[in-house]
DNA sequence: CGCAAATCAATTGTGCACAACTCAATAGCG
DNA sequence: CGCTATTGAGTTGTGCACAATTGATTTGCG
């Protein structure tokens, strides 16, 4: 593998390409997403929280921002639309009043099984092979964390 | 370079990885140009907006939209911004009077120069070699095209 | 030519992201 | 113990993303 030389200008042009694909490439997965969670009544980030509750059991607010990187301003009404969907329960942690315990109803729980076919069908969706899907997450890894540093 | 086999569970989880390290990846990046732009007064798709003009002058609405894959419910309302901020100019095409052709004016040109050095102080923050720059960017670009297909 | 289909921009409505703020509850220091 | 600082959730306001629709203009078929 060569490593062609890197000019002044590639180096700039290289920064927007990949800020650029970084913003396409998200907004195209949400597309895909879209249709895929459309029958489900979900967004995709409404399915992130499904995830984290359906694999963690019932979390407080603040952990499920840490998880998803999200904050209440983001969380609250997503987790209030979910509430009214009927598919999670808002209660108030006995430990600490400032808590709110997030937890899946029996609707949200019975939504995990028409939800197991999704994954599948992104990871077909994306045309890359395993190998390529493991760099992929391990360089988007990394660059979060360093641009989170700051 | 080994290659792990990839058990089902594992395939299952890579696409929730790959597909909210995109996610995080993006909101990190937006996050950051946020402050490199906020001396600017711009938002980041603003910039965007802006690169496109600096780079090929004058461009009606949709060629905008197709280089950054927006649609007009997006960019309208963003390009009556730049105009309030006196950035951009609009009028509408002699040839076809259905587009709209988008050109700097003297405050947009200039604002070229103070935008200089943001991309290298991104490139820096997200401390990842050339070479893994361009990996990431062919992947995305790679996946970006995938989805889109459907 | 005349009219139907396509095209372009804009608008409307919903939802996400995030900064800035409020308010209640708790922790922790003197 | 009392008071201040911090924490957790929610609210408000701005802006982006996108589906669906509207309205004006152009294209192109018959």
């Amino acid at each position: 593998m060569t490593t062609p030389p890197a000019s002044d200008a590639e180096l700039l042009r290289l920064d927007h390409q990949v800020c650029f694909s970084l913003h396409a490439a998200s907004r195209a997965f949400g597309g895909v997403y879209r249709e895929a969670l459309k029958e489900l009544g979900l967004t995709y980030p409404q399915y992130l929280v499904m995830l984290v509750l359906w694999e963690h059991g019932p979390e407080p607010v603040k952990r499920i921002g840490e998880r998803l990187r999200l904050d209440s301003g983001t969380l609250s009404p997503l987790l209030k639309r979910l509430e009214a969907a009927g598919l999670v329960h808002r209660e108030r942690s006995p430990q600490d009043e400032r808590s709110v315990i997030i937890r899946l109803t029996g609707a949200g729980e019975g939504l995990r099984e028409r939800a197991l076919p999704v994954p599948r069908r992104m990871l077909a969706a994306t045309g890359l092979t395993v190998d390529e899907l493991r760099t992929l997450r391990s360089l988007l890894g990394r660059v979060t964390s360093a641009l989170d540093e700051g």
